[in-house]
RNA sequence: GGCGGCAUAGCCAAGUGGUAAGGCAGAGGACUGCAAAUCCUUUAUUCGACGGUUCAAAUCCGUCUGCCGCCUCCA
């Protein structure tokens, strides 16, 4: 069974989808005005996770998400860049993409585009203006709180508080200050729509209602973002969504928490962020994610530089025992000899050990339980294998097969493959071949036990960035990564 | 001013009533020619402070302190 935090009612749920094993889920997308940054990454990891744990869980999900592509922001942008906002929108759509591909981010099922839906929403504001909800204003358009009684209920505020707060512009056609434009009136001639209010582009919020309901239907499971859109953003769609069909938005409200810079929230229009390109120059996509899932999705993330250090060396753990276990089932078995004894125990264990990573999922994604337990598997792996008397044996074998393929299910779950890109087998063969030549040379030194010319070329290999390393299996070496 | 959240070891971080996961850093040991890796052991009688409820609280309630988010565009 899996409980979930839902925003709405401030306390764990147990998830119970609108058609049983199927799961419709909508996430805001980002207006594409320019580079993701760290936070919107961590949302598009954070429900990733969530899509591919119910997946695991054997539910069809379907996961929508959207571009704004139309606001003045876009056109503002467009004229610094010197393009039009079409083109600057595509451009920063392509652009993300990329960076959600690098993250080994599966892209939603469609993403939605406001500029590919003003016709469903021109619609959906004309309900709302005959059913009274929603009134015209000079050629603008606006919701009207009051109507809905309801208001407030996903952000536990009310009108009168807000209004107290005195930081909502005072718009002379406005009949409440809360009101908000599901139409707004513009004078672009290239870049606006016709209405029947006359030439201009959606309000921010109705683009999110219309093309969620257009796809997923008037009542959908998961509708997940940042916690900073929870008012008004989500507070908004569901009035005029609620207003619009007379039934439940979304069953579950999910928000993740926003990535912090020493202590202050990452935003663009704070100019304290880190884009995700950039942060992939410096380390590779694997640590990001891994850091993003060790702490759980509500909570907010400081992120730093040296804490992504740190969530190498952690990560690096579970990648050594994954390649380890790889380069011996890479072997056959030499000695057919089982010992049947220790199958049991080591079963049982990998057993224990699903149920543990299965519970911390179920229990509101919890991604950093899990990564713990990965790491107690990682423990149990080790130990196995690096036993004084192990020899690969049938048993051994097949034990070993088991634990990867559980160790490679679970990490998967939560989108790491467990490698770090840069290094390792990047190399050529005549490189692979040089370095087996001079690993050679050296043990021959070493087997004359002349112990410093066999240092002497580690260190020097060391210098020149090659890690050489004496197991008891032989002698490996590997490309060290160069970060700084 | 209103609404919400957070405070757990040197650092990061799980844990929402039953006696403190995991990682990083540190210490000791095994292994090794040495080193690295790995393994074993070890590191919070205690969970911001003070009260209360309970047989039992990091976990529930209250007060206080500190930090953060939202109320304006924001993942």
């Amino acid at each position: 069974m899996i409980r979930l935090y839902n925003t709405m009612t401030r306390e764990k749920e147990e998830f119970i989808p609108v058609e049983p094993n199927k799961v419709k889920m909508y996430v805001c997308g980002l207006t594409v005005q320019n580079y993701s940054h760290v936070g919107h990454i961590r949302s598009a990891v954070n429900y990733d996770v969530i899509r591919k744990y119910l997946e695991y869980k054997g539910y069809q999900v379907e996961y929508i998400s959207n571009f704004t592509d139309i606001n003045e922001k876009i056109v503002a942008r467009a004229e610094e860049e010197n393009m039009t906002p079409t083109e600057l929108a595509q451009k920063y759509e392509a652009a993300f993409l990329d960076d959600i591909a690098a993250m080994n981010i599966r892209p939603a099922d469609q993403y939605l585009r406001v500029s590919e839906n003003i016709e469903d929403i021109i619609e959906m504001v004309k309900v709302l203006i005959d059913k009274e909800y929603a009134y015209v204003a000079e050629g603008n358009v606006y919701f009207s709180v009051e109507s809905f009684a309801d208001y407030g209920k996903l952000s536990g505020r009310n009108i009168e508080d807000m209004q107290a707060g005195a930081r909502v512009d005072i718009l002379e056609d406005k009949k409440h200050p809360m009101d908000f434009a599901l139409w707004k009136k513009v004078n672009n001639e290239e870049f606006s729509w016709d209405s029947p209010w006359g030439k201009g582009w959606p309000g921010w919020h109705i683009e999110c209602s219309a093309m969620a309901m257009k796809r997923l239907g008037t009542t959908f499971d998961i509708h997940g973002g940042g916690t900073d859109l929870i008012f008004p953003h989500h507070e908004n769609e569901i009035a005029q969504s609620e207003a619009y069909s007379g039934e439940v938005f979304a069953k579950y409200w999910l928000h993740n928490g926003t990535v912090n810079l020493s202590g202050e929230k990452m935003s663009k229009s704070q100019g304290n962020f880190f884009t995700t390109r950039e942060v992939l120059k410096k380390f590779p996509a694997e640590v990001i994610r891994f850091f993003l899932l060790t702490r759980h999705y509500r909570s907010p993330i400081d992120f730093s530089i040296p804490q992504l250090k740190e969530a190498t060396v952690s990560l690096e753990r579970l990648i050594k025992t994954a390649d380890q276990m790889e380069s011996l089932l890479a072997d056959n078995p030499e000695d057919k000899q089982n010992n049947l004894a220790t199958t049991d125990v080591f079963i049982a264990m990998l057993k224990e050990k699903r149920k543990s990573f299965e519970e911390a999922m179920d229990d509101d994604f919890n991604t950093a339980k899990a990564i713990g337990i990965l790491h107690e598997l990682a423990g149990e792996i080790n130990k196995f294998i690096n036993q004084q008397s192990f020899k690969l044996n049938e048993n051994k074998y097949f034990l070993l097969t088991e634990a990867n393929k559980l160790y490679r299910k679970l990490a998967n779950v939560l989108g790491l493959k467990l490698e770090l890109k840069d290094g390792t087998k990047n190399y050529s063969s005549v490189f692979a071949d040089l370095m087996e030549l001079v690993l050679e040379l050296r043990q021959e030194a070493r087997e004359e036990k002349e112990w410093e010319k066999a240092d002497l070329i580690r260190d020097r290999l060391d210098e020149v960035g090659i890690e050489v390393k004496d197991t008891p299996r032989g002698t490996e070496w590997n490309l060290k990564k160069r970060d700084e």
